[in-house]
Order: structure tokens, then sequence, then C-alpha cells
DNA sequence: ACACGATGTCATCTA
DNA sequence: CGTAGATGACATCGT
């Protein structure tokens, strides 16, 4: 706990909000995430940061202080309500923030990452196949896919980041997302995705055990491959002299993941080899998602056995928990030879983790999920993967998940984490809307809360008690009564006894706003779970004004056990102890009211209470300067509570904005996309057309002599090419001034 | 002994 | 002008 407070100063909070906001990204959980809630855990949920209306009032009458945000309490709430709005956010093709930016930390010191990642070799198997078999093309295509990519970037003022270094894992899910709509529309893959491959394969060949792998991929495997790339190569858009051919079935079914890969290996290579820290995170999540996944869907046997029907014996299948002769295997072996150094990184994996990414691809798409960036790859990757899956892999995956699951998710999870996710679970199912599971979340919050409180507050007082041994006896006795308020607190409402206690010792109780009601509803019942930790009995230590109530209530209610024979001495001069110093200056000077009142109760009583006694000056004075404090003290606590909540928010903002640009970066590709395929379609049309053209003596038109030229009433002539070109650069100038 | 975080207090500004 | 709140700066306390 004390290290996580350390991560939340506000220095390395601004420090890191300034990072992102400069555009480096920077991901403290990527150093907690072992053994600490990451920090967004705290960051995450409702904050009040800018409402300072009212609550001071309410506040007053409301109990004593509550639960400082800062709180162990708020942690566990926290990090439950991160898991549960990323396991949302799956729902909205969102990426957790966390994986991508852990993944970019890591990945910045290792230089560029664009396609020249040695690691990345994890996508190629299928491609160096392909390579062989579309042979002749693959190197024009590769140059033309990537040149024209970048130029479309370029022509829309993009500094295309998409691409290059610069992908966060939005972006390649988003483009995962692209090629399965680009299949969908019959583009094929390997046409975008080729460029990356070969450039892997160029940097990896010496990692990569070409032949090895080569040996791996005989009989149908291989032929349907084949056959898949090189249809798919046809499709190529560069290549508006080929016009699109069919796409076979199964590579309209498969291609979508393979493409992924490629671009994702590039990008996940140097997370895999680097730190496994991060992948903890999407390790669990992953093993999530296959859970979820799992129980939501329908394996289509079919598919599977076509898209897995590979290659027996693998050796390499053995090392794996998977069942043999499974082509999950296979593609684990596929991999495995072509990763050569990446092997090891992968054996880091929980083989469940592996399973499901291998158990995704086909053969031609090894790992496709496996990047835990595609973990999130939205739900239709990974519907897709889960549609592929053959049975006895879900059986298998289970198996292995079984025993292995619950370690990374029982750190992450607790039960309201099943519960919503559950519930989410449903929601999915079921059609809700996240509005209505938000809402079942919020009851479940709530009945969550209470159960823990009940559940845990009697065990805290004991094991506080008990424990504290090093601890004086005040301090085991003021962690008991401030667990025992907070008890109260979070069963029942806590109207401020502060009045009905004793007149001296009933300070003001400082409460938090209304607004923080569920803020502080969620906290109560934690300080009490905690305390059941005998190192974390600090974390609900009060000061002054917030500790005298609480204290005053062991005091004035007939003492449990604590207090018994000559006791009452200790108590008393704990009790002084725990008196702020205003309250020993008005006890000194006699003051015939509890600085509560003082403090708090409005000009015009505080003035008519002065006026019912004879005062001195000096009393009076003494009066004036504790009401200043007191609420100078109260505004301090709300500034500073404020200002943390600003801080949170801010870093909020930053994740929100993150993720619009991912999103729009999305956009950009997807349109982008589009407008290839369009003009991809256009110069099919046009070379059939052209094609088709004759001229008087029944001779096809040169196309080095002649063009087409649309006309903007939708007309096509035919114009000598000379005329064409001159036609062209005018309007290509046309943009260009346009710009300047 | 020292660092650090949490909190209290003061001075000042603003409404 | 008095009051109350907000906030930066500093002090104090406990770990």
């Amino acid at each position: 706990m004390l290290s996580l407070k350390k991560y939340l100063t506000e220095g390395l909070l601004q420090f890191t909000i300034l990072l992102s906001l400069i555009g480096v990204r920077v991901d403290v959980d990527t150093y907690l995430t072992s053994q600490l809630p990451p920090l967004r855990e705290i960051i995450l949920g409702p904050s009040s940061a800018y409402t300072q209306t009212q609550f001071h009032n309410l506040r007053n009458t409301l109990d004593g202080y509550g639960i400082h945000p800062k709180s162990i309490d708020l942690d566990n709430y926290f990090t439950a309500r991160r898991l549960l709005s990323q396991v949302r956010a799956l729902d909205r093709f969102q990426v957790p923030t966390t994986e991508v930016n852990a993944w970019l930390v890591h990945r910045d010191p290792e230089g560029s990452v664009s396609g020249s990642q040695p690691s990345s070799g994890l996508a190629l198997e299928s491609s160096s196949g392909l390579q062989d078999v579309t042979g002749p093309d693959s190197g024009v295509r590769e140059s033309e896919t990537e040149q024209g990519y970048g130029e479309d970037l370029e022509d829309l003022g993009a500094v295309a980041p998409p691409v290059s270094g610069d992908l966060t894992k939005e972006d390649i899910d988003l483009i995962d997302i692209l090629w399965r709509q680009d299949i969908d529309l019959g583009a094929g893959r390997e046409i975008f995705d080729y460029s990356h491959r070969q450039k892997e394969q160029d940097v990896d060949k010496e990692l990569r055990d070409g032949a090895e792998q080569e040996s791996t991929w005989p009989g149908e495997g291989a032929e349907a491959l084949a056959h898949n790339l090189l249809v798919d190569g046809e499709t190529g858009e560069s290549f508006p002299a080929q016009f699109p051919a069919d796409i076979s079935s199964i590579a309209e079914a498969v291609p979508s993941e393979s493409e992924p890969p490629g671009l994702q290996n590039n990008l996940l290579s140097p997370l895999l080899t680097g730190t496994e820290s991060p992948f903890d995170l999407e390790q669990q999540w992953q093993d999530l998602m296959s859970i979820m996944e799992m129980q939501a869907m329908e394996v289509n046997t079919s598919t599977s056995e076509i898209l897995y029907n590979a290659p027996p014996g693998d050796p390499l299948s053995t090392n794996y928990s998977l069942a043999p002769n499974t082509p999950i295997n296979q593609n684990v072996s596929l991999h495995q030879a072509s990763l050569g150094g990446c092997s090891q990184d992968f054996s880091l994996f929980s083989p469940e983790v592996e399973s499901l990414p291998v158990a995704s691809s086909s053969m031609l798409l090894p790992l496709v999920p496996s990047n835990s960036t595609s973990l999130n790859s939205t739900f239709g990757s990974t519907n897709l993967a889960g549609l592929f899956f053959p049975p006895q892999l879900n059986g298998s995956t289970n198996d292995t998940a079984g025993p292995e699951l619950p370690d990374p998710l029982g750190g992450l999870l607790d039960e309201a984490m099943l519960d919503e996710i559950s519930l989410m679970d449903l929601a999915i199912e079921e059609g809700f809307n996240p509005v209505q599971a938000s809402q079942l979340e919020e009851e479940f919050d709530s009945d969550s809360g209470l159960s823990l409180d009940s559940s845990h507050s009697p065990s805290s007082l004991s094991s506080s008690e008990g424990s504290s041994s090093s601890s004086s006896s005040s301090s085991s006795s003021a962690s008991s009564s401030a667990s025992s308020s907070f008890s109260e607190e979070g069963a029942v409402g806590y109207s401020s006894d502060s009045e009905t206690l004793d007149l001296e010792e009933a300070e003001g109780a400082v409460g938090y706003q209304p607004e923080y009601s569920k803020f502080c509803r969620m906290s109560y019942q934690d300080p009490s779970q905690l305390s059941c930790l005998p190192y974390l009995e600090h974390v609900g230590h009060n000061h002054t004004y917030n500790m005298a109530p609480s204290a005053l209530d062991s005091a004035d209610l007939p003492p449990p056990s604590t207090v018994k024979k000559g006791s009452k001495e200790k108590q008393a001069d704990f009790l002084d102890k725990q008196m702020s110093r205003d309250e020993h200056r008005a006890r000194a000077m006699k003051i015939p009211f509890t600085n509560d009142k003082i403090i708090n109760l409005p000009v015009e009583e505080f003035n008519e209470l002065l006026s019912k006694y004879q005062l001195s000056e000096a009393q009076l004075s003494l009066i004036r300067d504790i009401r200043r404090r007191g609420k100078n003290k109260m505004a301090a606590q709300n500034c500073r509570k404020r200002k943390l909540d600003t801080i949170l928010n801010l870093e909020r903002d930053v994740e929100d904005l993150q993720r619009d640009k991912a999103r729009l970066l999305r956009e950009k590709v997807e349109f982008l996309r589009s407008l290839r395929q369009m003009k991809q379609k256009v110069q099919s049309l046009y070379q059939e057309v052209f094609g088709r053209l004759r001229d008087e003596n029944g001779r096809p038109y040169s196309p080095s002599q002649y063009a087409l030229q649309y006309a903007g009433d939708g007309s096509v002539l035919l114009i000598p090419r000379t005329l064409a070109d001159q036609q062209a650069r005018r309007q290509e100038r046309k943009p260009k001034d346009r710009r300047k």
C-alpha cells in the first residue's frame, strides 16, 4: 500500500499526464502490474472534481470523515470498476489502454518497431510459404502496397502513424477489423499484409529457418495455403491489370485472421521479447475473454475441420498441453519453427494463452489473437476465433485453463468482478444495452458493499486488537474504534453524532460531500475489511477532528471489552492525544461549547451562541480562531480532494482522448481502405472497358497510346495518352494549389 | 536520521 | 466590511 501511495503522488501523476499530453505514453501500471493494482484503478470511477458546491454544508451534517479517497478501499473499488469497464469496453471494440500503453512503453526503447523487428517472425510462417507460391508478384506487391498506403495517408495529411512505428494496439485492432471488412468486400488480405511479411522476412531471414519451416508445410495444408494465397494475391489492388478473382471459400473465411498477425507481430514482438509484466495483464484478460467466448460461442465444427486440417506428426506439438494431432499444434510448431528466438519468449505464456491464439488462427494465421493486443481485437475477431475453435480445442483449452486460470484471474477478480462479468456476459448474450448492465452493476455494487461491510467489520475489530502487538494500546484502540465507526457508517446512515456527544469531546464531524456519497459508501466497507490486515491499519488513520467522534463513541458508550479496570485513565489520555490542538485550547479556555458548533454553526446561530455566554476576549478570540481554522481545515481537505480528482479526471481525459484518437485513426484507415477499394474497382472496370474497345479495324487500342477519360457527366471518352497525361497533371496541381 | 505522505495552519485572494 | 471558501506555502506528525 505504501508503494501504491507513492505512485499516487501528484508529481508522478502530473508527470504522467504531461507526458501523455505531449504524446509520450507512459503507463505506470506497467511497473505495478504484478503486486499492485494499476494506478488507473484508483483513477477510474466517478469523481467530482469540479463540483465544489454545496458539499460543505451537507458534509458537516453527514458524518464524520468518511474515508479518504486515497485509502485502499478505493483501490479495490476502482480495481473492480476498471476491470468492469474494460469488460464493457470489449463490447465497444475498445482496447484496454493499459495494454496499449504498456506495450508502447516497452517498445519504444527498442527502437523502431515497424516491421523491422527480428522477432516479428511470428506471423511469418504463413508468409514464407506464401512467398513461394505467389512468387513473382510478391516483391512488387509489397512495394506497391506499402507505398500506396503511405501515399494515401500522406494525401490526407496523415502522419502515417497507423502503418509505421506509432501503431498502437487500437490501431492494430482497427487494422484487423479493416482487414476483415476488406475480406467481406472481397479484397484479399495478402495485398496489404504482404509488405509487412516481406519486410519481416528480409530482416529475419537469419533468425528463421526457412527450410525447416517449409518442410513443416507439406501436403494438403500447404496446397490449400498456396491456393488461398494465390487467389488472394490476385486481388491485389495494386495490379489493376489483374481483375479481381473469385475468392475461395477458405480464403474468405481464413484470411481475415491471416493479416493481423503480420502487423501485430511486428509490433508485438518487442513486447514478447521484452518484459512479461504487461503481458500478465493481457494474459489475464485473454483468459477472461477466452472463458467468455468459450461459453458464449458455438463452435463451427465444419469450418474448424477444414481450417485445422494440418500435417500430422509435429514433434513440437508435445510441448504444449494441447492434444497432439490437433491442427493447433501444427500452428504452434510452425510458429516455433519460424520464430526461432521468439519461441523461448513464448514459453512464458501459459498454455491456455497460447492455445487460444493458435486455435483461432488457421495454419495460415498463427498467433493472431495470441497477441494479447488483439485480445480486445474486438468481439468480431474473437468471435471469429471462437468459430474456428475445434471442439476438442475447446475441451483442451478448458482443461489446461482449469488449473491455471484461477490464479491470474484470482488476482484481478474478486467476487464483484466475477459477478459483473457474468452480468456483462448476460448483457451481451441477451442484448442488454450497456446502460442496463451498468444499472445492474450499481445494484450489485451496493449489495456487495453491504455484505463486505457486515462480514468483515467484526473480524476487523478482533484482528486489529489482537494483531497490533507492537503498537501501543492506544493505537490498537484507535484502529478498532475507527473500524467500528466505519462499519456503523457503512451499515447505517450515520447521522452526525457529534452533537449528542459530550460537549468538549465532540468535535466537528468532518465528512465528505454528498457527491462522494457513492464514493464514500464504497470506501466505508473497505477500511474494516482492510483492517483485517495488520499492516494496513494505518491506512484508515484519522487525525484530530475526524478521530475525535469515533474515539468518543468508544468512550461514551459502554466500552466493549477494551475499557476495563484502570484503563479509563489510558482512555482519557488517549482522548487527550486524539483531541486537536484547538480542542485542547478550547478546553483550557473552558469554552462552554463544542468546537464542532464553533466551526459548523451558521453565522447567525454562532453569534447567537456566543451571545448566550459571557466570554472573555481571549475566549472569543480563541473561538474565532477555532472557527477559522476549522473551516479552513475543511476547506483544505476539500481543496486537496478536488485537486486529486482533478488530476484523476485529467488522466481519464487523456485516456479518453487517446481512445478517440485511436478511433479516428481507425476510421481514417477504414476510409482509406474503402477509397482504395473503389479505386481498384475503377481500375478493373477501366481495364475491362479498355480491353474491349476496338478501333475501326477491329484491333484493340494500345494502352500506351490511348486512355479512357472520365467525363464529369459520367461518360467515358477514349483519348490519346498524351492528352490524358496532360489533364492528369492539371488535376494533380489543383489540389496542391489548394493546399498552399 | 531521513524521506515522504497526510494533515493542519496561515496568508492571501475571490465571491 | 465581514464571512466563507479556495488555494499555495509551510509546519507538523506519523510511518
